[in-house]
DNA sequence: ACCTGAACACCGTTCAAGT
DNA sequence: ACCTGAACACCGTTCAAGT
């Protein structure tokens, strides 16, 4: 409000975001100051004020950005799989692998750093659409089966909740017994994905009626 | 190391926990102050660092209350509840009702503001509990079932991950759609929960041989 | 043993002042 | 329009000094 807040013509708001997510990276969202940003883009500290209203509308640029990745890599595996059970499974993976890849860009695109979210509609829009495109790919999926009221809708909050309770467990080393490289992460992630569409109970009966 | 870290004679360390879960519930992990706390304690700024290392070392002993009251009421719900399918729901459901209803507590469980936990070794072996009975209740509801080779494992990996990631996104406000009252929260959870349990899929056939 | 006072090196943010 | 310098009120942490 009252300042540019990046897309302007001017090239420092620009290097002051990539600055912004090299420190983060680094240090982790705590270690993160405004000040050494602005050091490491080689301006004084006042000079960040003129493109971002404070702190948390430069992490935002941040959160935004990672969004703008974790959709992508969502979007192409639904462009390139087209088996819909495997597809969903997939697009999972990329969900956790996403996450445990880029951790720091995750915890800032979720976690409390930006403590009034709906000061910044970019990112609540963001996360919508990758809700969005989680419900049609669930919806193909399901598609001819019979899901009743508001199935889908419950079936994606799942989902997600699966996708991303399993990103945080692993970013906040709670999974210590399961390896974090890339393969073992896809592993992990795609068997628990497979786990939600399967079922954890033998019981193929009373699928139909569960109210 | 070197301190007395809680557990010795003085009320002091108790009344410095004391102060700063009631400031960690107020402002959140962000505007939490060591000195905030001793103020509130009304001792000097100093003070503290007679009875704990460092800032870390407290929220780590407001993270250990926090496990503790966590294990507390799935302990309570597992001895409550027979019949093992619901058993397992109402546990899951008593996760996401602790998280809603202590969202500092739970960030500061699993958040980076305790940047190394293993440092901490009372949070590991309390994380370690909860995961433990969540083992064994998904052991007794699989009972008779069958389960081949680290089934079980991936199976609590998958419950944990559901329920955690289900606390992440309403305490981080991503599913506004639903509301965040008692009432509802807990419906949502039970119904996620019952997801996992019956699965997403409409496909009782291909379940048994899944690799 | 337990706490205070003062100090150091950091913050986020503002604001006059420069160009 | 865009940036600097100096300032304010905060931090976490340390350390001599008190009792």
């Amino acid at each position: 409000m009252g300042t540019h807040d990046g897309a302007g013509g001017g090239n420092l708001a620009a290097a002051l975001v990539q600055a912004a997510e090299g420190l983060i990276t680094e240090r982790g969202p705590q270690g993160f100051s405004l000040r050494e940003v602005a050091r490491r883009a080689g301006v004084s500290e006042a000079a960040p004020y003129w493109h971002f209203a404070n702190k948390e509308a430069l992490l935002a640029a941040v959160a935004e950005a990672g969004f703008s990745d974790l959709a992508a890599a969502m979007e192409g595996m639904r462009r390139r799989i087209k088996d819909p059970d495997r597809r969903l499974r997939e697009i999972g993976v990329a969900y956790v692998r996403f996450a445990v890849a880029h951790p720091a860009h995750f915890r800032i695109m979720f976690g409390p750093e930006i403590a009034d979210k709906a000061a910044h509609p970019a990112l609540k829009e963001a996360a919508k659409q990758a809700f969005g495109l989680l419900v049609s790919v669930i919806t193909d999926a399901r598609r001819g089966g019979q899901v009743r009221g508001s199935g889908v809708e419950e079936m994606t909050v799942a989902a997600w909740a699966l996708v991303h309770g399993l990103s945080a467990l692993l970013i906040d080393r709670q999974l210590e017994r399961h390896g974090h490289s890339a393969r073992e992460v896809e592993t992990l992630a795609r068997r628990v994905t497979r786990l939600l569409q399967t079922g954890l109970g033998p019981r193929p009966a009373k699928v139909r009626g569960g109210g």
